[in-house]
RNA sequence: GCCCCCGUCGUCCAGCGGCCCAGGACAUCGGCCUUUCAAGCCGGCAACGCGGGUUCGAAUCCCGUCGGGGGUGCCA
């Protein structure tokens, strides 16, 4: 059978959890999206485990899109998917391999199987064999009613003809698994229409691209059973090795769905999640370092992972977490790294201009290179928005504000030169003078700033306030100032 | 229903028979630092689902039980 190809190249050594994997020759994997038109996190994590699994042993991770039945084979739906695993760095090696082109493969795979009495045909409607379960009273499923009646091809699928005994492999993550073949049904191979199924598709081509590991999630695990069989019945001879990863779950431990939860990896770029963060945050599910070093460049991990030390159990995906790793990987960035990356989140040139203003000071203050917009939009903004509840706390609610506008304006004018460090000396004299000063006489400087910066960048929280306003420049910060007196009395 | 998988702090990991009255990280709480906010540092709270075995000894092995999830399509 000229499409069966590939070798198997898995040897259990070294007592571990399991088996600690090693590879004697290069493996092959792959990563088998459907042209979807986005990545979903759970997928991503899945590629990500076949990628570093494929460079860890210098083998080669293959790509391959299941566009048998989906709608139409849409090359825009497919770039979503690519430039997604392009942006997250999981480079593929040769072309993708489409599925809709290998079809003749499994025709001849299923006119094989045939022939060797492993497959027939069966002229049941879905509706017979609902009513015939249910008339049962057992299990839902096909009863192998047309096993026996030697029917030729006509208007029913072709099913696969499923013999006693076991089932069973070897998982790298989970252990021994195995199917009693008594509960898997004569499955369906080819439809009514003659088109393929996906799990005969899915096994043939993995064979043919000379899949060695299947890495993927575990909601394949019940698929697996079947892939065995068919690849089995086809006289495939090479084992294949699988590797069923943890699913990702969210709050309510169930499966990421597009529905409810936030699973498309584009929408985590457009927040500002940095691709090395992302990737980091992946491989941390299921799976944790041995030296405790969680937050690193994917080239160590790829040295460090390996599938034998992936926990089975399903994963939380942690939001909060994934944001103190990105926030990690801002700060390690380098500043024109920082900027650059930063831009795309920036409105224009003058905030573009701002932001390397204010520079390293913002860098360690975001999480997310979408927040950088508001650390800075006081700078290039004419009249930056005013945070009401800011404003109540500070200039209503709290002390002295007025005084402190007045005097910070008096000394600011007077202020020789515009330095941080001026402006800090400033502000300092002008709390003592609005009254802020502590027992010992010295300024009050936990709260005197905040009517000033408040003024001057409509918030309550931002950078460092000299910097800032030495960033502001002088006319600016004591136009504010008196506007914002002005509102005050108002 | 049936099949399969899973079960250590709220969450993600460590733990592979004694080093564990369980360790790290995130989150959370408190403190320090401090011009706000972050960052950083210090400290606190917090878990082996339950029940039986095996063993001198079990989070670690076995059985059961309970709980959770996944799969059960002529979708992929």
């Amino acid at each position: 059978m000229a499409f069966l190809g590939g070798r198997g190249c898995f040897d259990g050594a070294r007592a571990r959890r399991y088996p600690r994997v090693t590879v004697t020759s290069p493996p092959v994997v792959r990563f088998a999206p459907s042209p979807t038109g986005y990545l979903h996190v759970g997928g991503a994590h899945s590629a990500l485990a076949n990628w570093m699994f494929a460079r860890r042993h210098g083998g080669r991770f293959l790509l391959r899109i299941e566009d048998t039945d989906t709608e139409r084979n849409r090359p825009d739906l497919l770039d979503g998917v690519l430039d997604m695993l392009r942006w997250l760095g999981l480079d593929w090696d040769g072309e993708p391999v489409h599925q809709s082109d290998c079809v003749g493969d499994h025709r001849a795979a299923a006119d094989a199987l045939l022939a060797s009495g492993d497959a027939y045909w069966c002229d049941c409607s879905p509706e017979q064999v609902q009513a015939r379960a249910k008339e049962r009273g057992g299990p839902p499923g096909y009863d192998g009613h047309c096993r026996d009646r030697g029917l030729a091809e006509g208007a029913g699928p072709l099913r696969f003809r499923v013999p006693p005994g076991t089932t069973a492999w070897t998982d790298l993550v989970r252990g021994e698994v195995s199917f009693d073949n008594a509960t898997i049904e004569d499955f369906v191979l080819l439809r009514s229409n003659g088109t393929p199924m996906f799990l005969l598709a899915n096994a043939v081509d993995d064979a043919a691209m000379g899949v060695t590991h299947v890495i993927r999630g575990e909601d394949h695990v019940n698929g697996t059973p079947k892939y065995l069989l068919i690849l089995r019945a086809l006289g495939r001879t090479e084992p294949t090795a699988f590797a069923h990863m943890p699913l990702l779950v969210n709050e309510s431990r169930k499966k990421l769905s597009k529905r409810r939860d936030d699973v498309s990896v584009a929408s985590y770029r457009d927040e500002g999640f940095l691709p090395e963060a992302m990737v980091n945050y992946l491989s941390l599910l299921g799976w944790g370092p041995p030296d405790g070093v969680e937050v690193r460049p994917i080239a160590e991990i790829v040295d460090l992972y390996d599938l034998a030390d992936v926990n089975p159990s399903p994963a939380f995906f942690d939001r909060k977490k994934l944001l103190h790793v990105n926030g990690e990987w801002i700060r390690g960035l380098a500043l024109d790294d920082f900027l650059a990356r930063a831009r795309p989140f920036l409105p224009g040139d003058d905030a573009a201009a701002a932001l390397a203003a204010l520079g390293p000071l913002v860098q360690e203050r975001v999480r997310l290179l979408s927040e950088v917009a508001d650390m800075v939009d006081f700078l290039w903004m004419d009249e930056p928005p005013v945070d009401d509840a800011a404003w109540d706390k500070v200039m209503v609610r709290g002390k002295a504000a007025p005084e402190m506008l007045d005097a910070s304006t008096a000394e600011l004018t007077a202020l020789e030169g515009w330095t941080a460090d001026g402006i800090s000396a400033a502000v300092e004299r002008a709390a003592i003078t609005a009254g802020f000063t502590k027992p010992d006489g010295s300024p009050q400087m936990a709260k005197a700033p905040a009517p000033v910066r408040v003024a001057t960048t409509g918030r309550s929280v931002g950078p460092p306030l000299w910097e800032s306003l030495a960033a502001l420049g002088r006319d600016r910060t004591l136009a504010r100032l008196a506007a914002a007196r002005v509102r005050l009395a108002g």
